[in-house]
RNA sequence: GCGGGUGUGGUGAAAUUGGCAGACACGCAAGAUUUAGGUUCUUGUGCCGUAAGGUGUGCAGGUUCAAGUCCUGUCACCCGCACCA
């Protein structure tokens, strides 16, 4: 009789097994094929692990100790995100230094990982808020300076009302801040930013290159927001020139008004001679007073002012048309103006309507009275001079054409991307490596002045006015300017969480140096990541960000890839068990400590990668995982069936080969679902026979082990098979997945009729015979002619009959 | 509004190229072992029907010998974006 089960100890002792052993420190053996396997590093909350945590990483740590099995030499890391405003507010509560936060935060979390058996590399471990880490932060920061990528610009920012901080347009969220859910208004303030915008068509072109799931790569383009048209000049009555972006010049002839943005700075120039100026203003203070959220929330009905005094001229017909300013109309894409084509563009349409502005159709159709006509991809042009009579896309060429001969306009590209706002004014982030100095400007510190740590400070408290905490401490501000020599001020914000996550990976492929960022040898072994695997909810901007700073770092000479991931994909979120989303309110919050406790480590593993679809959000089921633990008990308890035999018995060969390529194939493809289950039913059918040799318990505990590590570890020794980390990944062979007989569908006229066993691949005439002489089949058959036969072999035989 | 996704038993879900719908698991029912069981083992389990049989993948059509899968229309829910000219 073996003994118990009991997961905990062996569990324990596997653990410290692999930490003494130090099994998963990867090997620096660069001869050897390589396997980065990458996951999001976590941000050390103070909650400690969420029951989601595991199911990513557990995940890719099947693939990487599958990986091993294979002969790879397999980087699998991990490390810590940790600059941020929750240790940061935690840090202000409790009177705390966030470095001490962190720390504790740190080896909570790390503990956690641990007891998960997952196979990280903890040598490797890094730790963005470690100053030998943000050194390199700091460093990519200053090439990029360098670069003019890193510049300077006032601007309206989006401005946190409770955390007193700015957000990247990509952390507000429905008008309310993503982390704290506070309001967010408009703020003007001087912000460093990245021109991520120069390197657009890159982010997109080079997306053909990289094996991401194609709704990544979706969320990518769409993001990046690439459009084609032409700006077109237009004049005004006072003479200025006025250039509008539209993706429709072939529509130029139906423009009946123009709209600016309210911010457009033509209106100062043109002040003393508009009629309406008050009117004007007045409609400027309350666009501006609106936040991006409540301009949104306005748009079911169109406002706007016309400037009474000037009017636009279409350089096409030398037409007058009004000029308004409408909150429809942003300042930042395009040129800050439009021309209006009622007939056919929405927006342009409700606005008309509000403003009984003429509609003049221009492609046919459609029916205008009704509605813009917007879909008219393959409609004719009217009213247009010389274009009539063209297909809409003839006729874009064609008034392009006729814009650049006549010096009005050209073709243009429009992103929808915009440059990242890089400043945060807050404590617990990278400082910025600048210095102000009133005769040379901004002037980047010397890179053997970096890292440029955080200063210890009274009070981690954002200041009233908005400036980061590091602005009231005079001795981090006070300095020399590094060009002159002269006083100069430092840059008081600090970087925003991005930053770091923007080039972690490269930091794990030679984690201590203090030369470079990495090593170029192991940057040119190791990169780039073969497999990385995160949430959804990352695939918009920390994948732009870290592709963009990746592509700024091969531009000058630092990594030798274009792009960082060669293969992306992602999980779905672990719900609760009302199907909500786990969170202290709903109480519906699952404590993976809890878990393991009461069932193991091995078994939540395995309950999380089968509790559905990988790449679907699944909820929590507290009896499903019952049924995990239990499999694992019947392969445990298999140790007392166990019979002598170095080959797989005859009868279970195609059922050992079958599973042996169906787990394979299914860890690539992430169909980790369906490879225990097929476990399951191997095992199954095990039970049924009462025995298992020696052969096939080995290999069963091999194809099992990247998921429940522990126990077939412990199962293995306990054998006497040796340390299973230690063998080969099994082998199967195509020839030996087939079963000898196989059963088959008599369909008449597609119904089933019955069933039959036949030789694998008989031959057609011979089970047309066989199926017809089914007394079933026969009475179908029998009075009608059969019209067709159909046979898929080893699957179905069909007769039509009449 | 635009983009993406999902809809299959009591539940979580499976289902290469169209080819036995419901693998695997939970739950449930019956039985066996056990002093006991939130243990283990065996059997059964989509729905209607005693059965033969019928019926069944959100809904309505279509293509096909054959449709969860392909086509057309439609409904519901989830996620992302939100006036990008």
């Amino acid at each position: 009789m073996s003994r118990k089960y009991d997961f905990t100890a062996i569990e324990k002792k596997w653990q410290s097994y692999w930490d003494e052993h130090h099994t998963f420190k990867v090997g620096e053996d660069y001869s050897k094929p390589k396997f980065y396997a990458l996951v999001e590093f976590p941000y050390p909350s103070g909650q400690g692990l969420h029951i989601g945590h595991p199911r990513p990483y557990t995940a890719m740590d099947i693939v990487s100790r599958k990986r091993r099995l294979e002969g790879y030499n397999v980087l699998f890391p991990m490390g810590w995100d940790a600059f941020g405003l929750p240790t940061e507010n935690y840090a202000i509560k409790n009177k705390i230094h966030p470095a001490l936060v962190t720390e504790k935060n740190v080896q909570h979390f790390k503990d956690q990982l641990k007891m998960l058996g997952l196979s990280f590399d903890w040598d490797r471990e890094i730790n963005t808020t470690d100053p030998d880490y943000y050194k390199w932060t700091q460093w990519i920061f200053l090439q990029m300076f360098k670069k003019g990528l890193a510049y300077k610009k006032e601007m309206a920012v989006n401005w946190c009302t409770s955390c007193k901080v700015v957000l990247a347009n990509e952390e507000v969220v429905g008008g309310c801040c993503e982390r704290c859910g506070g309001e967010v208004v408009r703020k003007v303030k001087s912000q460093w930013m990245l021109k991520i915008t120069e390197y657009a068509q890159r982010l997109l072109d080079d997306l053909s290159e990289v094996n991401y799931l194609d709704k990544i790569k979706l969320t990518q383009k769409n993001w990046i927001g690439r459009s084609t048209g032409a700006e077109v000049d237009f004049t005004s009555t006072l003479g200025d020139k006025l250039t509008v972006y539209t993706t429709r010049p072939d529509t130029l002839f139906g423009a009946t008004y123009m709209v600016i943005a309210p911010e457009h700075p033509l209106i100062e120039k043109w002040a003393d001679k508009l009629e309406n100026m008050d009117d004007i203003k007045a409609y400027q203070e309350m666009a501006a007073r609106k936040s991006d959220f409540d301009r949104t929330e306005m748009n079911k009905d169109k406002t706007g002012v016309e400037l009474k005094g000037v009017r636009a001229i279409n350089p096409v017909n030398g037409r007058e048309i009004p000029i308004f300013i409408s909150d429809y109309v942003l300042m930042t894409y395009g040129t800050g103006a439009i021309m209006a084509v009622p007939a056919h563009d929405t927006r342009d349409y409700e606005f008309a309507k509000v403003f009984n502005l003429p509609i003049i159709e221009v492609v046919k159709g459609g029916d205008i009275e009704k509605e813009a006509f917007t879909d008219c991809a393959t409609g004719i042009m009217t009213n247009s001079g010389f274009l009539d009579g063209l297909s809409v896309e003839e006729a874009k060429v064609k008034i392009k054409e006729w814009l650049t001969e006549n010096g009005k306009g050209h073709e243009k590209v429009n992103y929808k991307l915009r440059d990242w706002v890089f400043s945060r004014q807050r404590y617990w982030g990278e400082p910025i490596p600048i210095v102000y100095c009133e005769k040379c400007g901004y002037v980047g510190l010397p890179e053997s002045e970096l890292p440029l740590t955080l200063p210890d400070v009274e009070s981690y408290m954002p200041t009233d006015n908005g400036e980061s905490p590091l602005s009231t401490l005079d001795s981090f501000i006070n300095t020399t300017c590094p060009h002159c020599g002269g006083p100069a001020k430092r840059e008081t914000d600090t970087m925003p969480q991005w930053a770091g996550s923007s080039w972690y990976f490269l930091r794990y492929c030679d984690p201590h140096n203090k030369d470079a960022v990495a090593s170029k040898e192991a940057l040119d072994y190791w990169m780039p990541v073969d497999w990385y695997n995160g949430g959804m909810e990352h695939t918009t901007l920390h994948l732009l960000y870290s592709r963009f700073w990746h592509k700024f770092l091969y531009d000058i000479g630092v990594v030798s890839q274009k792009e960082p991931y060669m293969k992306r994909t992602s999980h779905g979120m672990i719900l609760g068990e009302d199907g909500q989303k786990m969170s202290k309110s709903r109480g519906n919050v699952i404590n993976p400590d809890e878990v393991v406790k009461e069932y193991g480590a091995d078994t939540l593993r395995l309950y999380e990668m089968f509790i559905g679809d990988f790449e679907k959000t699944a909820p929590w089921s507290p009896s499903s995982i019952k049924g995990c633990k239990r499999f694992l008990d019947r392969v445990w308890s298999l140790q007392d069936s166990v019979i002598d035999g170095d080959e797989y018995r005859e009868a279970f060969t195609p059922s050992f080969h079958k599973t042996i390529k169906k787990v394979s194939e299914d860890i690539e493809s992430l169909k980790f679902n369906t490879a225990i289950a097929a476990m399951m039913a191997l095992v199954n059918d095990i039970y049924a026979d009462g025995k298992i040799n020696k052969a096939e318990y080995r290999t069963l505990l091999i194809l099992l082990n990247p998921f429940a590590p522990h126990m077939t570890e412990e199962a293995f020794e306990l054998m006497g098979f040796g340390i299973l980390n230690e063998q080969p990944w099994p082998k199967y062979d195509e020839a030996l997945c087939v079963e000898d007989s196989v059963e088959i569908v008599v369909q008449v006229n597609g119904r089933i009729k019955t069933k039959m066993s036949i030789a694998v691949d008989s031959d057609k005439e011979k089970v047309l015979e066989m199926a017809l002489g089914d007394p079933k089949v026969k009475e179908a058959v029998d009075g009608k002619s059969v019209v067709k036969q159909i046979y898929v072999p080893n699957k179905l035989v069909n007769f039509v009959v009449k």
